[in-house]
RNA sequence: UCCCCGAUAGCUCAAUUGGUAGAGCGAGCGGCUGUUAACCGCUAGGUCCAAGGUUCGAGUCCUUGUCGGGGAGCCA
């Protein structure tokens, strides 16, 4: 009896002799006047397809299996055995097959050549079929796979923190809102009413009918709720969506990405960044180990730096530079920029790209920003002008974690929240983390995409999630 | 949201100073072949993004819009 299995086990010399059953699809057909035809066909299972040996005495050949062509549905029962041709260990000489689905040539989209970026964009449903798609799906199916196990050895609790949050001010960016009010009845209902409201936001709606009985958004960050079950279960970490309806328009920003944030009581700074340090490490380090095939794809059709990049950054320590010292390098540089450079001010892109590429040619840990420049959220510094903030910034795609200590100190976090014209009521369950049994901790953001742009050398956000929300796009 | 660039065959792109639309790949047919982004020959295939405008004449110049790319801001 067949065995049902996968292409990547079918395309492994251990299993000639075997007789097999793949499904997947069709790649390409080849015909051989030699009375045959070869069909390659790949599951999703691993980066290469298995070639399938079809004889024109199967009894399906001239009227299903001389019609196959890319993005047909097969399954194949047959022989495993030692291929003679170039490009691959074993084939399958088919006993039979059976077409589940046709793919007609002349509207099927995928065609044996490349396509570009932009045009897989608009059938997102379909890219998953092509080298490159496969490819970053099973590289971000490993990252993911690391991440859980990075922090489950560590002893981290995985903690699943709200989607839909009624804090508006989370202080990352602005929200989307979730409501179940029919907006659109409200609107005229509102205009009809009273005419000066119109264009103000939320005018004629009545959110305290809502189902919240107030406001409520799509999250933009767990962390603060994470720290609530940092304060009682020591280390956590969150890993799921997160929404920003800014209007974003690069190749890093997404409406709707995934974000990886540790918390952990009793973590310094110090802890923090080797938490950040460490979690890259083993995501890139697993994935150079068991995603060989993609990651040769990446390196050779994306960018041919990848592998080269990613062992040196496993090998090396990041380099832990306060902002301070970032901006004298900056000053000190000769270079040019379009931003200045004073103590105060927010680094910019260029200053980053300097920093990574430039200067440092590797990722770099910056701490201790100026306090006017971050949240509320982050402790401050004994000089009282700086704040336990962290970055960790990589070549090409800047920063990659964002994170810092938390102010711990009720007194000094309600003040720093004024000072950001923040009201510290609507943060009193917050604060009560202070109040009562308060403890240093820390925590960062990690954005997967982002994480999975610097692993894979893909250059846009957009194709290394599956579906991609950006302004004006949510079309699949 | 701002700046720059682009939109022509199913896909990737050409088209001179404004003068009747081209190639490669893909597709169809034929040839050849243990092939593997196969190869060789022939054939078909176009609302030149949309709407206005300038002109004897617009793929080409102008305006507006839509979509895409690059850069910037916001950030992860």
């Amino acid at each position: 009896m067949a065995d049902i299995v996968s292409v990547a086990e079918a395309r492994r010399a251990d299993s000639v002799g075997r007789e097999v059953v793949v499904q997947g699809w069709v790649r390409t057909r080849r015909d051989s006047k030699a009375g045959f035809s070869f069909i390659e066909v790949n599951d999703g299972s691993c980066f290469g397809n298995i070639q399938i040996i079809a004889e024109a005495a199967l009894p399906n050949y001239e009227s299903e299996i001389k019609r196959l062509s890319p993005g047909c549905c097969v399954g194949v029962t047959g022989l495993v055995k030692a291929s003679p041709g170039k490009g691959q260990a074993t084939e399958i000489q088919a006993a039979v097959v059976v077409v589940h689905g046709l793919a007609d040539v002349k509207t099927y989209p995928l065609q044996k050549k490349g396509h570009s970026f932009e045009f897989l964009r608009t059938i997102a449903h379909l890219r998953p079929r092509t080298n490159t798609f496969g490819a970053v799906a099973r590289v971000r199916n490993r990252a993911c796979n690391s991440i859980h196990q990075f922090f489950q050895e560590r002893g981290f609790l995985y903690v699943h923190t709200p989607i839909i949050t009624a804090s508006d001010c989370e202080g990352a960016g602005a929200m989307f809102q979730v409501t179940a009010l029919d907006l659109a009845a409200d609107k005229e209902r509102g205009t009809k009413g009273e005419k000066g409201e119109k264009g103000v936001k939320g005018a004629g709606i009545d959110f305290s009918k809502d189902f919240f009985n107030r406001p409520a958004y799509l999250t933009v960050s767990g962390q603060l709720e994470a720290e609530t079950f940092a304060c009682a279960l020591s280390k956590t970490y969150t890993f799921g969506p997160t929404f920003r309806a800014e209007n974003s328009n690069t190749p890093r920003h997404l409406a709707e990405f995934w974000m990886v944030e540790p918390e952990a009581a009793f973590f310094d700074l110090q802890d923090d960044m080797e938490l950040a340090e460490g979690l890259l490490k083993r995501i890139f380090r697993d994935v150079l180990q068991e995603c060989p095939e993609d990651m040769q794809f990446f390196n050779q059709r994306i960018d041919k730096t990848v592998i080269e990049t990613l062992e040196h950054i496993v090998e090396s320590e990041f380099l832990r530079v306060s902002y301070s010292d970032a901006i004298d390098i900056l000053r000190k540089s000769g270079q040019r920029f379009e931003f200045p450079t004073a103590w105060g001010n927010d680094l910019q892109v260029e200053h980053e790209r300097f920093l990574t590429e430039t200067h440092f040619r590797r990722p770099v840990i910056l701490y201790d920003y100026p306090r006017e420049i971050k949240p509320f959220y982050m402790r401050v510094n004994d000089d009282g002008r700086t704040v336990r903030a962290m970055d960790v910034l990589v070549p090409k795609v800047g920063e990659i974690v964002g994170g810092s200590q938390r102010e711990e100190r009720l007194d000094l976090l309600e003040r720093r929240m004024r000072e950001q014209g923040l009201d510290p009521e609507s943060y009193w369950w917050y604060l009560d983390l202070r109040r009562f049994g308060t403890v240093p901790h820390s925590g960062f953001g990690l954005g997967l995409e982002r994480a999975i742009q610097f692993v894979t050398g893909m250059s846009n956000i957009r194709d290394v999630i599956p579906f991609p929300r950006t302004p004006g796009n949510a079309e699949f």
